[in-house]
RNA sequence: GCCGGUGUGGCGGAAUGGCAGACGCGACCGACUCAAACUCGGUUGCCCGCAAGGGCGUGUGGGUUCGACUCCCACCACCGGCACCA
């Protein structure tokens, strides 16, 4: 087939994999054994789908695990009788392609799509079971003409909206970046530091459904690892509290704070507004001319600053004051108000009461300015006992002396003095009428105050923000609006899409801070769709996230120019029964995905509110200890990788050389060790002697309890994704049947038939090809990939025998041969009776026995 | 700082509270060979012992149990997520 499939047979063996490979791929090719059924299969469904791949270079090894993984779930469920669904696509659009472009002086198209070719090629040569007819990559027009109708259904209902503010630029890449895309202040993509940047952008509205993207993680307990549950919850960031109302002196509207202590709202002694905030802007305007000096001095300088920077921890505190003066709604108390940058513009309300005494940032800010503190929680309290309720005092001491009593110890522990916030629990003091309170009454019952005044109430904030969409660069799908002369947004009319790119030649896609479309004159100009007036286009595009956020609809009618998907498929087949891919897609592409799959459900498109029943993480791929990479030298490729040791090797190895979810070692991995076990397989199958139409019955028992002690335990094992097990458990089998030819029963034996027969089935989930040469070897036609499951006969699975262990204070001093239905007390009778248990007890008295038949009988001696 | 995970031979890793180290890699010994490669057979946790056998052993220290890699507590080391999120 080509050169990359060249495998060296090993020398002596017979075994030829690289023959094997050709002769299958060209009968798959042929044949397309793996097309899921249709409406007149029967069958139940699963849908096995892995994270499609970009088409950025070669595929590595990374993926080589991937989608070994992912077809040994597909192959699997096959075999047990299901329509399996599996198919494979690109994901297409983004900015390598661009870059790539742009070294090159080439258009996208042709570097993305020569890539692809060779991606078809790797995967053919890997013996991935796809149903190919599937095909779909997201830059095809006939794709992201889809992406375009999905945006205009996520405009339609508020989902999607334009708004001016701060957002994540990547200086390199000249383009935005959503929130979820900065690392550690830096681009995902290219690792150069993120800055701030005001920008007028699209959002979609993720934060609408925080609640239920977090509640319905609990359903996928169990079904997802927890490190991605946990990420999620993570990312989420639900804080539960109170918004409270501020007065401000000469503000005509009142600013709402949020606080998950509102508590201590009687401990406030200052108020914080994030200097990047609208609301700083219109404080310092009716400030004195000085301090709005020393506000827009303020404010540069924080602009001036990377997000890494900004991120810092022990930075000192920074921040000007404003002149101001808010009013705490609860006592009347005024306020001081100073913009600082410790304060986030767009999380909350981009402004916070201050409480130094019980929070840590507030006590740093206050000791760098000189503000007060101001105890209200005395966290020297008990709080053992019953959770007091409201208004009790429940050790019966009376107050006030509890806290005199206590006066001596709290002043040892002065948050003004020792720097250090009180933030733990504690009883109210100084708080009118919360004194005495817990923390978790007090805030029930402030809030309680607050409502009944109309100037707070419970409240819930997030650490999720909006998902920015807009992306300034050319490779990706065009946003379907038109803005008008008037200043009207307008969504291109659904007959006029797809709006597709325009050519990339003549264009400059170099990044410079604007969409290279804005460029495209001809293309940029348009009428608008309701008066017919001139209009331009909108020269942004939107983030391959888009793209990828319900991709796995788009497969079940990925042909169909009429509809983004068919709603009755999508009944029948979604959600996808097992997703597989690498955990650095746990919280974009995921949250993402399932985020669009509630939005789409909430629309009456879909009626199922997760995408992904199960999900499979597989570790990263390492050589030497460090992750692969073109930069490091040390990327280990795909298609070179099966040149010496052949397909099923690779995929073999990757299988048996640890538990999915931890990372591999390249080096730690044996191929030849892989290729060895393949052809003593495959030599097993080439010594059978016998005709298929043998009675296994007749054949040899100790052989045929191990092959069906292998059907029974095999399923559990690839369901729990234990696949480096079931390699394991192969190889014994593989052993045995060796043994069983050469030493036993030999190879005429109606066992070793079975036995042979029964590896090329579990075989050809780890390696197709030697799998469907067995089968074709043992004499029968393809597929073995089609082949139903064999089900373990009960009886061979009942041992007549069994090794019971016989333990003396906890060491194991003997074991016994026993029959498997043994009772305890001839089980005893047996243990006292072995010579080795009475040499070892060497006269001791036996003072206490526990019998667990058939399998341990335990005598103590003290 | 908050949340979580992991720790088993020279290496990758097995093990519903019941013989720790399955399976493999590597290493060593042997058969085949003029020789090697391939293949096949054997040995391989550490220590003592010619052997029979014995002692020790799953990061450390405690605990529960007839019995703990497994359950509980504390600690150590490494890894991951979040982090000026009010």
């Amino acid at each position: 087939m080509s050169q990359t499939t060249t495998a060296a047979p090993a020398e002596g063996s017979g075994y030829d994999p690289y023959a094997i490979q050709q002769k299958w791929q060209a009968r798959w090719a042929e044949e397309d054994p793996f097309r899921a059924g249709g409406d007149d299969d029967t069958r139940p469904r699963k849908y096995v789908l892995g994270m499609f791949p970009y088409p950025s270079g070669d595929l590595h090894m990374g993926h080589a695990e991937s989608y070994a993984y992912v077809d040994i779930v597909a192959r699997f469920w096959r075999h047990r009788g299901y329509n399996v669904l599996n198919p494979i696509g690109w994901d297409s659009f983004g900015l390598p392609a661009e870059n790539a472009a742009i070294q090159r002086g080439a258009d996208p198209r042709e570097w993305t799509y020569a890539n692809i070719a060779q991606h078809k090629k790797s995967f053919r040569d890997y013996g991935s079971s796809y149903d190919w007819s599937r095909i779909l990559h997201t830059s095809d027009p006939e794709y992201y003409r889809w992406n375009q109708w999905l945006f205009q259904q996520l405009l339609e209902r508020g989902l999607a909206y334009r708004k001016d503010s701060p957002v994540n630029w990547c200086p390199n890449d000249q383009t935005v970046l959503a929130n979820e895309q900065v690392v550690d202040g830096r681009c995902e993509r290219c690792g150069h530091e993120v800055v701030k940047k005001k920008l007028t952008q699209w959002y979609f509205k993720i934060t609408e459904y925080a609640d239920r993207l977090l509640d319905d993680l609990n359903q996928l307990e169990g079904f997802w690892p927890s490190k991605v549950i946990r990420m999620q919850r993570n990312w989420i960031g639900r804080s539960v509290g109170a918004d409270i109302d501020f007065e401000i002196e000469g503000h005509p509207e009142t600013v709402t704070v949020f606080s998950t202590r509102p508590d201590t709202l009687h401990g406030a002694t200052f108020f914080v507004v994030a200097p990047d905030s609208d609301l700083a802007a219109e404080l310092a305007a009716g400030a004195p001319a000085e301090v709005r000096l020393r506000f827009q001095d303020y404010l540069d300088s924080v602009g001036r600053e990377s997000e890494i920077e900004r991120q810092s921890t022990d930075r000192p505190k920074t921040g000007v004051f404003l002149e101001r003066y808010a009013i705490n709604p609860i006592n009347g108390e005024r306020l001081p108000i100073w913009a600082a940058d410790y304060v986030l513009a767009d999380y909350g309300h981009g402004a916070v009461m201050a409480v130094p005494a019980h929070d840590q940032r507030d006590l740093d800010f206050a000791r760098a300015f000189d503000l007060p503190v101001k105890v209200v929680v005395d966290t020297t309290a008990p709080i053992t006992g019953a959770i007091p309720v409201i208004g009790t005092d429940d050790d019966g001491v009376p107050l006030e002396s509890a806290v005199a009593e206590l006066e001596a110890s709290l002043a040892d522990i002065d948050p003004a003095k020792t720097g250090v916030a009180l933030t733990g629990e504690g009883r109210l003091i100084n708080s009118g009428s919360l004194d005495g309170l817990s923390k978790r009454n007090a805030i029930a019952r402030i809030i309680e105050q607050l409502e009944a005044a109309g100037t707070g109430r419970a409240a819930k904030s997030y650490r999720l923000r909006d998902w920015l969409i807009s992306r300034q660069r050319f490779w990706g799908t065009p946003i379907p609006v038109v803005h008008t002369a008037d200043g009207r947004i307008v969504p291109v009319p659904d007959d006029q899409l797809p709006l597709t790119l325009p050519d990339a030649h003549g264009l400059d896609l170099a990044p410079k801070g604007t969409s290279p479309l804005g460029a495209a004159t001809e293309w940029m100009q348009t009428t608008d769709p309701e008066t017919g007036e001139p209009a331009l286009r909108d020269p942004d595009t939107m983030d391959t996230f888009v793209d990828s956020s319900w991709y796995f609809l788009r497969f079940l009618s990925p042909n169909d120019p009429t509809r983004p998907f068919p709603k009755d498929e999508a009944a029948r087949w979604e959600p996808v029964d097992y997703y597989i891919g690498g955990v650095e897609h746990a919280i974009l592409h995921l949250l993402y995905a399932r985020f669009i799959t509630k939005a789409l459900y909430d629309m009456g498109h879909i009626d199922f509110t997760e995408p992904f029943s199960n999900l499979i993480n597989q570790g990263m791929v390492l050589l030497g200890g460090a992750k692969m990479s073109k930069s490091k030298g040390n990327l280990v490729e795909f298609a070179s990788s099966m040149v010496d040791p052949g397909a099923d090797a690779v995929r073999t190895a990757i299988a048996f050389a640890g538990p999915v979810e931890d990372d591999i070692d390249w080096s730690d991995v044996s191929t030849t060790g892989a290729q060895k076990f393949l052809a003593r397989a495959w030599r097993v199958a080439k010594d059978v002697t016998s005709d298929p139409d043998v009675v296994w019955a007749d054949g040899d028992q100790a052989l045929r309890r191990v092959t069906h002690r292998l059907l029974a335990d095999v399923p559990g094992l690839v369901e729990q994704t234990k696949f480096n097990v079931v390699v394991a458990r192969l190889m014994e089998l593989v052993n045995a049947i060796r043994k069983t030819i050469d030493t036993g029963a030999g190879p005429a034996d109606p066992a070793v038939r079975e036995a042979a027969e029964v590896t090329a089935m579990i075989l050809d989930l780890f390696a197709p090809h030697t799998a469907e040469e067995m089968w074709q070897i043992l004499g029968y036609d393809a597929f073995v990939g089609l082949v139903p499951w064999r089900s373990a006969d009960p009886t061979l699975l009942v041992e007549e025998t069994q090794k019971a262990v016989v333990q003396i204070d906890g060491k194991v001093r003997a074991t016994i041969e026993v029959p498997a239905r043994i009772g305890a007390e001839e089980l005893e009778a047996l243990a006292r009776a072995d010579e080795r248990v009475v040499r070892s007890l060497a006269g001791r008295e036996i003072t206490r026995a526990v019998v667990r038949p058939p399998k341990v009988v335990s005598f103590s001696t003290h």
